[in-house]
DNA sequence: GCAAAGATTTGCT
DNA sequence: GCAAATCTTTGCC
């Protein structure tokens, strides 16, 4: 079994929190119908000085959130169309977050896929007449990610699949009674770590943009495809 | 007040 | 392999 993701885990050093946060459970809702799954991606992003974090603008609506306690929700919406998911580090005042950017499905698969499917229609209806007359596709329940375990591949991933917006931003992942929260991995599971740059920060100056503060499980099959491949095939032996 | 780009994903060439 | 989708936030005039 699981239990509540403590608080204190997010206090220290947004590095160290980052690796303890790879195994741990992602939870929305309760019950038969609960979508659980485990982290196997993320990033670290730290305070002002790190160019690729949000904070290098210095306190703003949009990353309030990071400027608060840790174990909050920190929720944006980018590329107009995705929203991602951070859980706020280190005390208040201190600017930090750490990106979940992919999740291995354990859970209400079928919830998360029918959340998917949903996304996809609603985004299709919104295009052209043209573009209904075309036959859906990746709607379709079956196909090559009929186990699920790329429902929750990236980061815009998890948030369709668990369903996650702009309403969730600043609400309390450690706590036990929140619908949308975090919950430490069983006693004795351990998994492998790998780090390596992070993801679709080009717009950052050196040495931040080859920062290694990216971490993933190896050749997990939910972690997402942006980096993973090619770094395992360089780091894998 | 306006222009540009973004911690992404998908589908077509 | 590349560009579109889509809208908020940021940066500059």
């Amino acid at each position: 079994m699981t239990g509540p993701f403590p608080v204190e885990l997010l206090l220290g050093d947004t590095l160290a929190v980052a690796r303890s946060l790879i195994g741990a459970r992602l939870v929305r809702g309760s019950g038969p119908d609960a979508r659980i799954g485990r982290i196997v991606e993320v990033e670290a992003y730290i305070g002002p000085e790190d160019l690729a974090c949000h904070a290098r603008t210095g306190l703003t609506r949009r990353n309030a959130t990071m400027f608060g306690p840790p174990g909050r929700a920190y929720v944006y919406l980018v590329y107009g169309m995705y929203h991602c998911l951070n859980v706020v580090t280190e005390p208040e005042g201190s600017p930090s977050a750490v990106l979940i950017r992919a999740v291995e499905p354990l859970s209400g698969i079928e919830h998360m896929r029918r959340a998917r499917a949903e996304r996809l229609a609603a985004a299709r209806r919104t295009t052209p007449s043209e573009a209904n007359a075309r036959p859906a596709v990746g709607t379709s329940a079956a196909g090559p990610a009929s186990n699920g375990a790329r429902l929750a591949a990236g980061p815009g991933l998890v948030c369709v699949a668990f369903s996650i917006g702009r309403a969730d931003d600043g609400a309390n992942l450690c706590d036990p009674r929140a619908d949308l929260r975090l919950e430490a991995a069983p006693i004795g599971e351990s998994l492998p770590i790998q780090a390596g740059p992070r993801v679709g920060i080009d717009y950052a100056p050196e040495p931040w943009r080859s920062r290694p503060w990216r971490f993933y499980v190896p050749g997990n099959a939910s972690v997402s495809v942006a980096a993973g491949p090619g770094q395992d095939a360089g780091l894998a032996r």
